[in-house]
DNA sequence: TGAACAGTTGAAGAATTGTTCAAACGTAGA
DNA sequence: TCTACGTTTGAACAATTCTTCAACTGTTCA
């Protein structure tokens, strides 16, 4: 009697080689966060040079508001993360893949 | 007068190093893509073979309508590729960066 | 020819997402 | 202490997304 996702013996040779469903699904949570263009831009700046909220929602023409709102949930996938400056808080990439991932999608995108 | 996406000098050197607005859309659009579970599982599979929809349906638990409409998806992103096969239809991985963009996203997911 | 089959499509509905607005927070400096 | 500032928060709303269901297309092969 099978059971909730455990596969037949149909594709047991396939799935030895696929990520388990949680992998998966950390894995669609971490490219989330590169599918918004929003949060691209945020993360292709920060790649650049550390910026405050107040930076960030001024190089990209957009409220405060959206810009922390993006930057919570940044820093909740640990993308980034912000250390009090003065007045200001000063956010910073918290991972080295982001560039490399950035990399491999624009290298995607300028060949097709 | 400044224009629309035009920056001011302030951020002038920062811009210079960041994708204009339409690649950062195509990025956030190629990564929408690996965003899904549904969508990142069926990419996992066919890194390992070539499935029709219908074994694709059953190896994952879904309807074959579901899985239709996701290699749609796909297949409009140019990720996946459709051939008729008989009765069926075969889809495969349409691109090489695939593999490389989701070994990338297993590190990242390994090491956090 | 026509029944069976694999796949696609469109509309519908629930769930999720991104931005806005207004209000609040915490703190540095007057 | 009080004010001003940079940032954060929560609620609300529109827009988008994913799955389901039912119907439909197009082929294969009996």
């Amino acid at each position: 009697m099978p059971e909730k996702d455990v596969h037949t013996d149909k594709f047991a040779d396939v799935f030895r080689e696929v990520p388990d469903n949680a992998t998966l699904s950390a894995l669609a949570e971490l490219f989330k966060m590169f599918g918004d263009p929003t949060r691209a831009k945020i993360l292709s700046i920060l790649q650049v040079r550390g910026m405050c909220v107040g930076e960030l929602a001024e190089a990209m023409g957009m409220t405060d508001s959206a810009i922390s709102h993006q930057l919570r949930v940044l820093r909740s996938a640990k993308l980034v993360k912000g250390t009090k400056e003065g007045k200001e808080v000063k956010y910073t990439l918290d991972d080295d893949h982001v560039t490399k991932i950035l990399e491999y999608g624009i290298t995607h995108v300028n060949e097709k």
